[in-house]
RNA sequence: GCGGCUAUGGUGAAAAGGUUAUCACAGGGGUUUGUGGUACCUCUGUUACGGGUUCGAUUCCCGUUAGCCGCC
């Protein structure tokens, strides 16, 4: 169920219930694929106050496996986490495995990366197995087509996921959760007015605009945003899969997106990038910013791995109270990455899935 | 003291009488968007010292110095 609470021009703030729970939104879902996030724990990431994860239905297919994850009673036991999950379906892998998978009608047979097995992934197994996962938000299986395709490779990837929605919504329930169809179309409007009506028409408990951030220019990637929610439901939850730097973000809820989910705080958080606040992120007008969303101006990403921090004591982020702002310095963590131990990996995604997570409230604060 | 071997970036190695001496690591900077779990791109930086042969030597020769090995 989702109830809308509160609106500003397009930008919505609300509330989705699901079986594990309700979320507020706009909400950001850090990734756990395999069912962790990278070098946190379960118990870290409702410390941070993260209300929701998203997992991988292709990466928990090859392990632990179908029968094995219904054996072990499915992620939320598994992994201790009672909060709310999402799956996405494996569409994703179409795109960024496409070297080792072949589509046909029926589905995807991918060559695991893990042992060369074949796999064969249908929108039926896809949704047995985000049943057998238990997940709370269940992806329809699409097909994902590169950012620099041509039309007819869009509008073959878009038909074949409509007719592969179609699948998926008609899997029979068993248990409550919702399920989200995904548009597709690429960098053509037509394409994706055809894809978003398509869907609505078979229709789903929440829409996802996918298939961007894919490799196509930035400004495309907002202007087909905008672009595809003009024929989403105003009622249902609208979720831009992928995305992304957090100007995206503020311009995607804008235009009236409630959920994201991104690999950056996390994957940047390994490399020694970390997101830090120009301001009180309270105090943003993210109105101003949506307007001008490449001057990005409140806030700056970090390197603290360059050799400027190895001397660095004032705290890296002077808005930030998670763990690692409160206790350790820029010159610690910057010795932390050169000396490749465990604990750079954990102490800085802490600190950017902090940031992410901050971003959310203070844009959904903006929104009361 | 005598004999032998070696000497190439910060480190470890490679190559060649002739454009710009190669590679890895380290170091500097950057990239990352529904995560193929330590990735990718890029830059900086080297022929121990002195003399000789040669049109040309980092390469061949001699000496110096240093290190290693053996002998007395």
């Amino acid at each position: 169920m989702f109830t809308i609470k509160n609106q500003k021009n397009n930008a919505r703030r609300g509330v989705l219930t699901t079986p594990h729970g309700e979320m507020q939104t706009p909400f950001f879902m850090p990734i756990a694929t395999k069912g962790a996030v990278k070098s946190l724990s379960s118990r870290d990431m409702e410390t941070l106050g993260a209300d929701i994860l998203l997992s991988n239905t292709y990466h928990l297919m090859l392990k632990p496996g179908l029968e094995p994850m219904k054996q072990l009673g499915g992620l939320h036991t598994f992994m201790n986490w009672q909060k709310p999950i999402l799956t996405d379906s494996g569409g994703y892998q179409v795109f960024s495995l496409s070297k080792m998978n072949k589509i046909t009608e029926d589905g995807v047979t991918f060559n695991s990366h893990l042992d060369g097995a074949r796999i064969h992934l249908t929108p039926e197994l896809s949704m047995e197995m985000q049943a057998a996962i238990g997940s709370d938000i269940r992806m329809q299986f699409d097909h994902v087509a590169a950012g620099t395709s041509t039309k007819e490779v869009y509008e073959d990837a878009m038909e074949r996921s409509l007719r592969w929605a179609k699948r998926c919504k008609d899997v029979p329930r068993t248990d409550e959760h919702l399920r989200f169809g995904i548009v597709q179309g690429g960098t053509y409007e037509d394409l994706r007015e055809r894809s978003a009506k398509g869907l609505v028409e078979i229709g789903f408990d929440g829409y996802a605009i996918g298939g961007l951030s894919v490799g196509e220019p930035k400004e495309d990637c907002y202007r087909f945003t905008e672009f595809t929610t003009r024929f989403l439901p105003t009622d249902k939850p609208r979720y831009f899969m992928g995305g992304g730097m957090p100007e995206e973000i503020v311009y995607y809820v804008s235009v009236g997106v409630d959920m994201f989910d991104c690999v950056l705080p996390t994957r940047n958080a390994r490399h020694g990038t970390l997101f830090t606040w120009n301001q009180d992120p309270f105090t943003i007008d993210f109105e101003k910013e949506a307007k001008n969303v490449f001057a990005q101006s409140f806030y700056t990403q970090k390197r603290v791995t360059n050799e400027q921090f190895q001397f660095t004591t004032e705290p890296l982020d002077a808005f930030c109270s998670c763990e690692t702002c409160q206790n350790y310095s820029p010159a610690y963590l910057r010795h932390l990455f050169a000396t490749q131990e465990l604990l750079a990996y954990r102490l800085a995604s802490i600190h950017n899935l902090t940031f992410y997570l901050t971003l959310m409230r203070a844009l959904r604060a903006s929104l009361e």
